[in-house]
DNA sequence: TATATATCGATAAAAATATATCGAAAGGAG
DNA sequence: CTCCTTTCGATATATTTTTATCGATATATA
């Protein structure tokens, strides 16, 4: 367990996570790999493979204990130890970002919002700030931020980054449509909706071809 | 061109797209695959093999001409033929997408939301209106919609989808964190934000454990 | 005009990822 | 108690994806 998990593995883990976490929910005291499997549309002994990585408590013929391998996974993915993050860009993605409270429950509190439009600084979403720019050093200082979220227009985003850089982030998650030019020490995970479209998109017009 | 494209080499071909329009509006007429592979730290065998699914117009020392490969890119991703989607649950991810205007370059048109909140049916947001949720099934049929968005929480995102199904809808982008049971023939693409934060989070904490 | 160089597109090699197979263990059925 | 089935975890195979290599071609330069 704990070697070297592939990226691949990693973005699956969250996901059986909130599975278990529904179906323990449900009553569900064990689940086999085959059974989760099933519910995603996964190969099991890929499941059996990634749970691996994180967990040591499956047991033949019976399964892995459901809340047993949640604590597994939350351990694994540090959901427990809360990261605080800022916000850059509120507008509408960056407010529904601050307002949205389930970051928490995957390790992410977000404790305010930037943004260059006067008429923003000073308002809140669901009791957290927006502030001027200019605060932003001291908040980062402050409140020991070292994730940054870039909710701004693509053309923004490159000297927003630096900014974030220049006051000690460590990772940028990136919303905006742009690449992101940044030392290598600096961890960028983008979030291109435009890359999930284009798959929807084609997968849609294949299939309107096929029904032809 | 035009064989079996992958859904990776998809998935990047939004991200070279948004980047040729960019550096075409800077003015630049003619790009090479190794200038694209530096701009987005990329391999230039993979831009060229991605870029040769949707286009035939690469010369030899010269690169492609900017404006000749957007056009063979959108053509390809089909951004040219505007669809109707309609997004279920209006919350503030609900509302932050359907105020989006940037999908329509991306041949994504919205025409509205669904809520099952009183409060909300008959507000817009930008002046895309907001409806209660019995109005779903003549709005779908008569604007045409094949596209639906699910952005209601987790617990209720299943019934959404068996109504968006019984409507006629073709594909279904997912934004609620569970996995979705739908005929073979519908599509679903998860856009699940828990994974990437996943992904940022665990890099985020190999790099502290190295830097200890 | 000949030569050098950047680039493309195709093919081959390497790496990463997914799937199949197999023995061992746990529990239930006869 | 023995046999049968399910499941795990490990190893082996297959597939997909990425990266490297190579010849051909277009342009620039001497």
């Amino acid at each position: 367990m704990n070697k070297q998990v592939s990226k691949r593995t990693l973005s699956r883990l969250p996901v059986y996570l909130s599975l278990l976490q529904e179906k323990y929910r449900e009553g569900m005291e064990y689940i086999s790999a085959t059974t989760i499997a099933n519910l995603l549309g996964l190969n099991h002994v890929q499941v059996r493979k990634d749970l691996s990585c994180a967990s040591t408590s499956g047991r033949p013929k019976v399964g892995y204990a459901t809340d047993v391998l949640i604590k597994e996974l939350q351990v694994f993915l540090d959901y427990n130890n809360t990261k605080n993050a800022v916000i850059v860009g509120a507008g509408d993605l960056g407010k529904a970002l601050l307002g949205y409270n389930g970051f928490t429950s995957y390790g992410l509190n977000i404790v305010a919002a930037f943004d260059n439009n006067p008429d923003l600084a000073g308002t809140s979403v669901k009791n957290k700030p927006i502030f001027a720019m200019e605060k932003l050093p001291r908040v980062m200082e402050n409140m020991d931020v070292h994730i940054g979220i870039i909710t701004t227009p693509a053309h923004t985003a490159q000297a927003i980054a630096d900014l974030l850089v220049k006051n000690g982030v460590m990772a940028i998650w990136n919303f905006a449509p742009t690449s992101l030019k940044v030392p290598a020490s600096v961890i960028v995970q983008n979030e291109n909706m435009a890359t999930s479209l284009a798959v929807l998109s084609t997968k849609l017009n294949e299939k309107m071809e096929n029904d032809k």
